[in-house]
DNA sequence: TGGGCATGCGCAA
DNA sequence: TGCGCCTGCCCAT
């Protein structure tokens, strides 16, 4: 389920829960070695950059957590059932237990590993310290297709492939538009708008890129079929065409080629 | 029971 | 560019 809303909402909620409490860490799969270094250590705070997710221990230690496509995290109260066998790493502190299952990355690094895994990131629209200029400095040295630089960590962290194709559906741009044709006002008003569909992301832990009044639903929750304009849709949510679907880099695109010109 | 699918990414060629 | 990997869940059989 993640992009980068997740992996943020991930890190407050687990930093609600256990900030300076001393924590277990164990891996009932047994492929997380670094659970021993971390068992019965303070869990300092919880930090999202992009599509990574860190517990900052205060041993100076750091569990490094990529979910990649399949990975997820299961809460419990405590006191909390005997884990799966597929859990690679549980968080436990007298009031609750995190399980994470099918995770990419579950690693223990130190703070130049955070670091260096940070320095290979492009500004995040969820973090105050972003800075989208570094984002559309490196837009400007790509010829690829937007919809393909948008999914690149390089340029943008914490997009994924809804976001993509919803916020460049809303700002009338094609995918395969070359990213350095893209300007200044362009990328400003896709930032703006990726900050704002992120941070409600966080609160409501969905996805909704429509306007409300335009699907028809002005109050009360949006249903899933009606929360994205092109993202998985058969026909345009807003001017009923077809959708083209195809693929760029090995992930589906969206589009509609009559909302969004090259 | 089993196939297909998923909001990701790194690697080999 | 294609493939492999991580796993849960939903659907058809």
């Amino acid at each position: 389920m993640p992009e980068g809303h997740t992996i943020h909402r991930l890190a407050r909620d687990h930093q609600r829960w256990f900030r300076g409490e001393r924590v277990a860490v164990s891996s009932p799969q047994g492929r997380f070695d670094g659970a021993s270094a971390l068992d019965g250590g303070t869990f300092e705070r919880g930090e999202a950059y992009g599509k990574h997710l860190f517990h900052h221990f205060e041993s100076g230690l750091i569990a490094h957590v990529h979910l990649g496509l399949f990975g997820r995290f299961f809460t419990h109260d405590a006191p909390p059932p005997p884990p799966r066998d597929t859990c690679r790493m549980r968080v436990a502190s007298g009031g609750r237990a995190v399980d994470l299952v099918g995770a990419t990355i579950c690693e223990v690094v130190d703070e130049d590993g955070r670091a260096a895994i940070v320095a290979r990131l492009g500004p995040d629209p969820l973090r105050r310290d972003a800075d989208p200029g570094r984002a559309f400095a490196a837009l400007q040295r790509r010829s690829v297709g937007i919809g393909q630089a948008l999914m690149d960590q390089k340029v943008l962290a914490g997009v994924g492939n809804v976001y993509r194709a919803e916020v460049l559906f809303v700002h009338g741009i094609h995918p395969d538009r070359p990213a350095n044709a893209i300007t200044k006002g362009e990328w400003d008003g896709m930032w703006e708008t990726l900050v704002a569909w992120m941070r409600d992301g966080v609160r409501t832990k969905r996805i909704v890129t429509v306007d409300r009044e335009e699907v028809g639903i002005p109050t009360g929750r949006i249903p899933k079929r009606l929360s994205r304009y092109v993202y998985k849709q058969e026909h345009c949510l807003r001017c009923g065409d077809e959708v083209r679907r195809w693929d760029i880099a090995g992930r589906w695109a969206y589009a509609c080629e009559g909302c969004q010109v090259i």
